[in-house]
DNA sequence: CACTTTTCCCAAAACGTTTTGGAAAAAGGA
DNA sequence: TCCTTTTTCCAAAACGTTTTGGGAAAAGTG
């Protein structure tokens, strides 16, 4: 009896259980009705400054918050949105995705929103997690990460009109929103910065093919040799397929040597750069000296390398929040074409980008 | 008017967005009582065999899922459960930190409950974040992980009687569940197993402290030395502190061999192996040849790597999943005290746990 | 048949908010 | 003063479920 733990009585057994209060009891306590209190702490203009102050400061003396399941009921919304992730999209190597998720989380917070995560094996089971979410009514929005350039999700999330944001693009010809790094201008900056040093033979060891980033990737390495007056030497370009060993940066940049006329310089994606490293090790070719490296994304192993590593460094926390922000735009209605945003990528040379020797 | 999308018309304008069906329309569509559809659906005992069949049948064909927010409402749950992580913990760096939120997002997700995710840039922040769950009445339990030796958030969480389940320990005297690596059973394995092969000299590159965890591996470490009868050299024993680069495990290996007694194997979190193999690869010794390797945590870096990385590798998918089910047991009120699980690590030999030259 | 039990269904209440549509009281205007 | 406007508050409805507490019909029992 004493120790009963029904906790919706007040100002009985200061137990921390008891602690959540009610709006209904906040209004009886202040005798006003629920109506008014719930208005008051709205800041709507029809209660009198002086009982809006007064119910604030009961309310904060109570520590009362709204229940946010009954709000989200009645207003009709979840306050949630949705992200799936898969443990393969090594996405999650280093700082980059977490950053990415940080920036997103953060925002989501500061909108009073959830975020809610789905972690899925593989692309059918993420397709599967989204729908639970969307079909489910968890949601409000959706927020896609490591697009492919067939992604049958944004055709779904599209079909049934339900408000997202990519981190990345696609191939569709119906507007959507979304936030991508100009991967692009990076790899062409990149690619320029190194002909001006010198280099010639500039090889790129690009990202999986079926994701759309490195299409933009080579892209800009191509228009980058271009800009330089350079022949695109088809040798020089490798596809780094993550699952499988036997198309490991590794091995890819091995073969890249035993060209008779071999790269001065290497461009990639920086979750390669154990394999490149060893490698280059393996051939007796110092890394900034003998092959000069620029990767994309400042991973920290770029960072802490001797020597360290040139990167390309996209800003993914900055990323992450205008994603959300621009999710919440497309959730009150506006038109998602509105919102396509691409983003600089800044490039951070440190001692892996000298001129040939 | 032919557009609108008012979308609680039935067998209206069969765009997706209205395929969105209530609890009463179905009722409706049914001739039935919303009371009725719903215990139908519930597989109550008080609706015939042959209503209910109707019923589902109808459901199914509607694609009816009942409304989460109005039932949590109803039900006086969120059907929720809250983790909150931290970029810093770079527990993110590969497969394991994933590979346990795989196993805890599944079996939530199993459970018809959401994961919420906080991402937290510091220590603070980590407990704001968490409050906001807890107090906004946000979640019905925490998930806890990177625990530290002493943790305030579980004494927060214990104060206040709510539900939590830790990945790992702390020093706390009052009872809690957690669910735990045996990393103390998996440094003694390790260290014996490399006594066995003859080595007399073996490092312990521990975890950063503060935290829980290396406290279980220097244990076992020290455990393992005795066993095997071997003496501990303090001069053998490093702690290696992540966001102090003096304190790398570069520098901290390089270190360990200007001993005029140098060890002949280190132990070791596989998350510091770049620094390690750097090291040993500027003083010109082969791992697994010159020093034997063996890491904790299975990470691709140590599959992929040549000579590839002995381990112990933890089962973090399954700790991940008990986490889930042990916590849906404390919410439902089980006593916390009974749910103290620690979990054998395997020990996996590869190329650099070979006897001493 | 009269009574009890079982089967099957439902109306109403409840969960905790916000919104709607006033209404009473106070203030302003003539 | 009387009428209009503004200020300040509130009762009731609504959001979409599940649970409570029956109640009518059907089936069983003597």
């Amino acid at each position: 009896m004493f120790l009963e733990q029904s906790g919706n009585r007040i100002g009985f057994g200061e137990g921390f259980k008891s602690m959540t209060i009610n709006l209904k009891q906040l209004s009886k306590l202040l005798k006003l009705s629920p109506t008014t209190v719930s208005r008051a702490l709205a800041d709507y203009p029809d209660v009198s400054a002086k009982t809006r102050a007064r119910v604030k400061q009961m309310a904060i003396q109570h520590g009362y918050q709204p229940n946010p399941v009954a709000r989200r009921l009645q207003k009709g919304k979840t306050e949630t949105i949705g992200i799936v992730i898969t443990p393969e999209q090594n996405y999650f190597s280093d700082t980059f995705f977490i950053d990415l998720l940080s920036g997103i989380s953060n925002q989501i917070t500061r909108a009073g929103y959830e975020l809610i995560l789905g972690v899925a094996s593989d692309e059918e089971h993420e397709m599967q997690s989204m729908r639970r979410m969307v079909e489910g009514k968890r949601v409000d929005g959706m927020i896609l990460t490591l697009i492919r350039e067939q992604d049958p999700r944004v055709g779904y999330l599209l079909d049934r009109d339900f408000p997202f944001v990519l981190y990345g693009r696609t191939r569709e010809t119906r507007p959507y929103a979304f936030v991508d790094m100009d991967g692009k201008q990076a790899f062409e900056k990149a690619c320029t910065y190194l002909a001006g040093l010198g280099h010639r033979r500039i090889a790129l060891l690009n990202g999986e093919p079926g994701f759309m980033f490195p299409v933009g990737c080579r892209e800009g390495y191509e228009s980058g040799l271009f800009l330089s007056g350079l022949e695109l030497d088809p040798d020089l370009i490798r596809e780094w397929k993550h699952k499988d060993p036997s198309q490991s940066s590794y091995r890819w940049t091995l073969e890249l040597f035993k060209n008779d006329n071999p790269p001065t310089a290497i461009l990639f994606q920086t979750e390669a750069v154990n394999g490149i490293f060893k490698a280059l090790d393996e051939l007796d070719l110092q890394p900034g000296k003998d092959v000069a490296l620029i990767g994309y994304d400042d991973l920290e192993i770029a960072r802490i390398h001797r020597p360290s590593l040139s990167v390309l460094r996209p800003q993914a926390r900055e990323a992450g929040q205008r994603v959300v922000n621009i999710l919440m735009e497309v959730i009150k209605g506006e038109d998602p074409g509105k919102f396509q945003e691409i983003h600089q990528v800044e490039m951070v040379i440190r001692e892996t980008s000298l001129p040939p020797s």
